[in-house]
This record gives C-alpha cells, sequence and structure tokens, in this order.
DNA sequence: ATCGCTATTAGGGGATTCCCGTAATTTTTC
DNA sequence: GAAAAATTACGGGAATCCCCTAATAGCGAT
C-alpha cells in the first residue's frame, strides 16, 4: 500500500486534507479525519472529509466534551475500535443522530503521541456490516498505523501547533537550576551544590520564569517538563 | 500477517521474549529488542534476542548512553532508520565493535508513547544489503508498528514499569489545589478561589507533598504532572 | 456499634525561602 | 564595537514552609 507521502508536497496545510481524501480513497473508507491536541489542552487542529453539516453540528454541540471515543483514545496506546461503544450512553448520544448525517457507527480511532505530550488521532469509519468491518480493520490496520504516524509526524514538524513548538530557550543555568527545583532542592541546597550564592540561584529561577511566563517557581517547573525541558526529579 | 496475540498468552513475562522470536520468524528479520523507558527515566525493562554476548557487552559499556539510535527514536514521533546514521561518529562507536558479534548495522528503531510519557522502543535488524532492507522494510513497516503498539501496550497493561503504575493516590482536594499551585497560584489565592483559610492549603500541599515523596512543592507540581495527576497549568 | 484511619477544616510561631529591585562582570551576538 | 544576554551577587519585605495542636466528618473493620 503506497499513501501520498506529505515530505513530498509542497507545505500548505491543504496536504492535509489531500492525505485524509487520499486515505479513505486507497484503504476502501468513507470517513477519515485527524486532530492534533497539544497537551496544554489549548487550540486543536482538525482536518476530516466529514460533510460540512455534520462537523458543525458536532463542533456548536461541543461533542468533543463528551464523545467518548476522544477520552478513551488519548488514555490508550492502542487503536481503539467503536465497537467497544455498543451500549456506551455517551457514544449513542453523540453518534446516534450522527445517522442522519450519514455518519457511519462503525469505526476505529489509531492514538499517535509526540516527545511533548501531544496527542495526534486518526479515526477512520465506514458504512457496512460489522462482519465487514472486522475484515477491513485486520486487513488495514497496518497502513492505517503507518498512516497516523506519518500524519501526526507531518503536522507536528509544520509547525502548526503553536503550543507545542514554542518552546521557550532556557539558558543552560537556567535549565540546571530548575533541574534541581524539579528534584526538590531549595535554593540553598542549589547555591552549595553549584558552588555560587543563593541568590545568584534565585536570579535565574526568576529568569526562568519569565520565560515561561509562569508566577511560580513550582508553575515553572511544571510548564519546563511539560515543554521537556527538564525532567521530573 | 498475523503476529502472536498477546492478551490471548498466559500473563507472564516469558510471553514478551517469545513475541519477540516469532516477530522475527514471521518478518524475515535477525534481532528484534523493545526497551520500555519510563518518564521518570528510572528502571528500564529489555526484551532482545540479541547473543548474551552482544547484550553484555552493551550493558558493561553502558553504551545506551552513547547510541544515537536511542536519542534519536525517543524524540521521534516516525520510525527511526539505522541508514539515517551512516556517517554518525557515536553510532559506528557502538556498532562497528558489533559485527563481530554478528549484528547488524541495519535496521530500523520503531518508538512508542503511553499517556504518562513512557516510551517504548522496537527496533529490529537483519543482516543483508540495502537494497534488500530497503525492500524489507517497506513490506514490514504496517506489521511493525502494529507489533511495536501491541507489545507496549502489553507490557504497559502487566504492570512490569513500577514507576509509571505505582501512581500515588492524592485525595481529589489534594489535586485540586496541586493544580491550583500549578497554575501559578499561591496559597494565599488558593485558599481565596476555594474559599478556605491559606493554612488549610498549607496542610493540603503538605499532604501532597508528602504522598508523592517531594520536598518542595515545585517537586511535588514536577511529579504529579508526570505521574498525570494533574496537568500542566 | 465502637474503634481507628483518613479527609477536611483551621490557627500560632519561628525558621526558611521566595521574590523583587538593583547592579557588576563576562560572554555572546549582531 | 555596541547591544543583548548570561552569570554573578546583595538587601529587604512578603510568602511559604514546617513544626505543633485540634475539631468535625466519613468510612471500613473488629
Amino acid at each position: 500500500m503506497d499513501l501520498i507521502d506529505l515530505n513530498a508536497m509542497p507545505e500548505t496545510e491543504a496536504r492535509f486534507p489531500a492525505f485524509i481524501d487520499d486515505l479513505c480513497d486507497k484503504l476502501e473508507l468513507d470517513y477519515a479525519s485527524y486532530v492534533a491536541m497539544p497537551p496544554l489542552s489549548g487550540d486543536v487542529r482538525y482536518y476530516a472529509n466529514y460533510s460540512d453539516d455534520w462537523a458543525d453540528h458536532y463542533a456548536q454541540n461541543n461533542l468533543h466534551c463528551v464523545d467518548p471515543v476522544i477520552h478513551k483514545s488519548v488514555n490508550s496506546i492502542a487503536p481503539v475500535d467503536w465497537q467497544r461503544f455498543d451500549r456506551d450512553q455517551n457514544f449513542n448520544l453523540v453518534f446516534n443522530p450522527g445517522r442522519e448525517f450519514g455518519i457511519p457507527n462503525v469505526g476505529i480511532s489509531v492514538p499517535i503521541r509526540g516527545p511533548y505530550g501531544e496527542v495526534g488521532l486518526l479515526s477512520v469509519s465506514r458504512n457496512c456490516e460489522k462482519s465487514v468491518w472486522s475484515k477491513l480493520k485486520r486487513k488495514i490496520m497496518g497502513d492505517l498505523q503507518v498512516a497516523a504516524v506519518h500524519m501526526h509526524d507531518n503536522v507536528m514538524q509544520s509547525g502548526i501547533l503553536p503550543n507545542v513548538l514554542s518552546r521557550p530557550a532556557l539558558s543552560s543555568r537556567e535549565k540546571e537550576i530548575l533541574q534541581w527545583a524539579a528534584a526538590g532542592k531549595s535554593q540553598q541546597d542549589i547555591g552549595d551544590i553549584l558552588c555560587i550564592s543563593h541568590r545568584t540561584v534565585e536570579v535565574h529561577l526568576r529568569s526562568g520564569r519569565s520565560k515561561l511566563n509562569a508566577l511560580t517557581t513550582a508553575q515553572a517547573v511544571g510548564r519546563a517538563i511539560s515543554h521537556g525541558l527538564i525532567y521530573p526529579g
């Protein structure tokens, strides 16, 4: 199976919907969607070939807050088959009205995580019998995984998700001191460890906070960790 | 391609090496290894079918600290083909001696991330011409992705990685207050927000620190985030 | 049903730490 | 060569930490 190579396409955002369309063609699917979610739960990026009607209905009713497919997938390692939600109240709440829009209730969602804690979710679906779906799923699972990784990799590299890419540049000393702070050391401790005044330690913490737009050191440590600048200690 | 279903096997650790062996058989590979790395950079879990000689040599020389395949993969979304390291000094430092052990220098590493920041790395390799390798790679990429996800999912569910699973149980109030602390609020702020005394806030922070084995609130926030108990604010 | 454990609430007080303003020297960058 | 950033450091006031005690409520166990 040869899917579109996003790296070989002009670096416009239009290549992502094109990839979605191509995916549906090649894998005998009706609909596909991709969502990129930064760890700070800020703005998401969304591509799909659902009808505008369904997309509007989904967005206007904030169905993403209810949709159990989302909740399950962002906490899962393996792909999540929608059949798991057969008797799920929230699933039916979201997808029963979807039938009027021609939305299938069989499908699968493939979560992909990146090194910054962001999650990409590639969901595909098709109007067919469940037995047909089971066979199709087995056949295309490998390609789906590859497609999800490829899509997420390229969306991340495109820098479209601002929260993830705008990683504040901390100086090495700032990172070093923030790392010790994350390890539970006091300013005095850190000063002793690095053989500098605890006053100096505080200055680095201050500039670190400032660069991370953090009000307290605790917030700065949390943000630095979530940005991958330091490790939990 | 039908790989072993780890869910259908007895829940012993022996099924993981068996999966590695089966993977090599079915995908025409010589060697495969899987490493699970918790976010707290603590103890890793490792399965492989390399010769004991090579494994000992790798471990005794702490080659994982030098191995560029590891470094690149844990920061990558997409699989990392070892061909990328053709002229990499560290790669040759690690793998040139590997030839004496029969270790191939063509291979690929597939990183998989879970919701707790842990990384699983499935690496496979084979002794063959680069042209043969390129063809094989294209053929098995989908299965490799599926295998990596399957392996990582099952290792995580087995609870073998203690750091990830031993998630301290914070009370709802403790999590709530720690969440506000991660959002940069002071104790007084939090007291005002929750309409309780700032003294009470401090008690919850103290018990939270205690449960997380943290010396400072900053460390507690970092640990709580890395454990997925709260979100970065 | 009483005992014990935990959660949640709250205060006093001393020691420590944090945070802000200021500022010098060195290094890096343009 | 000048501008910007990094690294070093002090003083003072505010905030937090950490020890103590203590009451009320809930929940599982003996």
